[in-house]
DNA sequence: TTCTTGACGCGCA
DNA sequence: ATGCGCGCCAAGA
């Protein structure tokens, strides 16, 4: 009845995994929760998360390295404020992959 | 119920 | 590096 929250509940443990100061991208995500094709689906689980979430959904970059929001709006200086405050480091517009990699 | 959209990823020119 | 198309799949209109 509830396999949708289980998929849901999955991502999210997935997520709360990554550790501080660490990024990874949402195939990464979905691969590990058991949906290598569902990166999408982490995408738009994260957009319906409540914004007081515990879930650190800054730690989500897209497989460039890049935040998936319009650069500079809002929601793109919120994540990478966050990012910034763990210590992990931009090459310009992208995340430095190379050493802030979780997996 | 069908069509469009999107916090993506990957291959190819 | 840059742009384009296709695959995936659930939510919204």
């Amino acid at each position: 009845m509830n396999a949708d929250i289980d998929k849901e509940t999955l991502i999210y443990t997935v997520i709360a995994g990554i550790p501080v100061g660490k990024v990874a991208s949402y195939g990464q995500v979905a691969g590990l929760a058991g949906y290598p094709q569902n990166s999408r689906l982490v995408g738009r689980l994260l957009k319906m998360m409540p914004n007081d979430s515990v879930i650190p959904w800054h730690r989500v970059v897209n497989s460039q390295g890049k935040i998936s929001f319009p650069a500079g709006s809002e929601k793109y200086q919120e994540q990478r404020e966050k990012l910034l405050s763990e210590g992990i480091s931009f090459k310009s517009d992208k995340v430095n992959i190379k050493l802030h990699r979780w997996i």
